[in-house]
DNA sequence: ACAATTAATAGGAATGATTCCTATTTAATA
DNA sequence: TATTAAATAGGAATCATTCCTATTAATTGT
């Protein structure tokens, strides 16, 4: 994978955002220092930089959303603002489990739990 | 919610289905009893009987895939053949946890294992 | 049974996220 | 500095899903 100012603004980008940006919002923050930059190429590099282990994609519905946090963690997310909380819960014995019981063995777990934050009791 | 025969074909079919089944797929076997069908109708319907509790959606990356299986229940996404697998894991206690850990309402548990199935091994 | 009401439909256009295409630019290399 | 191939911009294409609208059909009161 060959230098490219683009990529090491996107990855730059993402490392320094606490949310988990989605693609569209990543694209407008670099236009801010690349005004002619394409999506076309936003969506290449995020691709290219989740292949090479760099940064995580997590779904969000139907709609790809991107980490920097590749330690093993899940989210919740609040049905009311949209927010997708970090958390980390006690899966980590999960893979051992579902190998033993089903013959399955695990990558990598995706857990998203739905419901309403503390911001709205 | 008034009846109609294509809601009524389209909930049997969910019904009758071991595996999880496309929009895209319960169209087409909707068209063998009726054969005008349109796939709007298949969408809508699909999204007032999830209304209704009467099925579940769950997103398998970007596609939208139907469950009549209400329990809660996990997934073992297979990356080599894409089978989902139906497991029941331990997660019992998360809505409990989550609550007093981060002060978060639990409505739903969605956790998909990402591996390779017995059948590749 | 019949007419009135209004939910549901068919068919197709519109949307939105993502991928693909291609001529041009640019990083790496010798 | 010339060569090579990877990366880009810009826009077209794709694909799942939603939206629009004139027509059809289920329900309800008479």
């Amino acid at each position: 994978m060959r230098y490219s100012r683009q990529r090491e603004k996107i990855k730059e980008i993402v490392y320094n955002t606490i949310s988990h940006p989605t693609a569209d919002w990543i694209f407008e923050m670099v236009q801010r220092s690349i005004p002619n930059i394409s999506l076309g190429t936003v969506y290449r590099n995020l691709k290219q930089l989740e292949e090479a282990g760099i940064i995580r994609t997590i779904m969000d519905d139907a709609i790809a959303r991107y980490d920097w946090n590749k330690e093993p963690h899940d989210h919740l997310k609040c049905k009311v603002c949209g927010d997708l909380i970090d958390v980390h819960l006690f899966e980590d014995d999960i893979q051992e489990t579902v190998l033993i019981k089903y013959k399955f063995e695990v990558d990598d777990v995706e857990m998203t739990i739905i419901g309403t934050c503390h911001k709205h009791t």
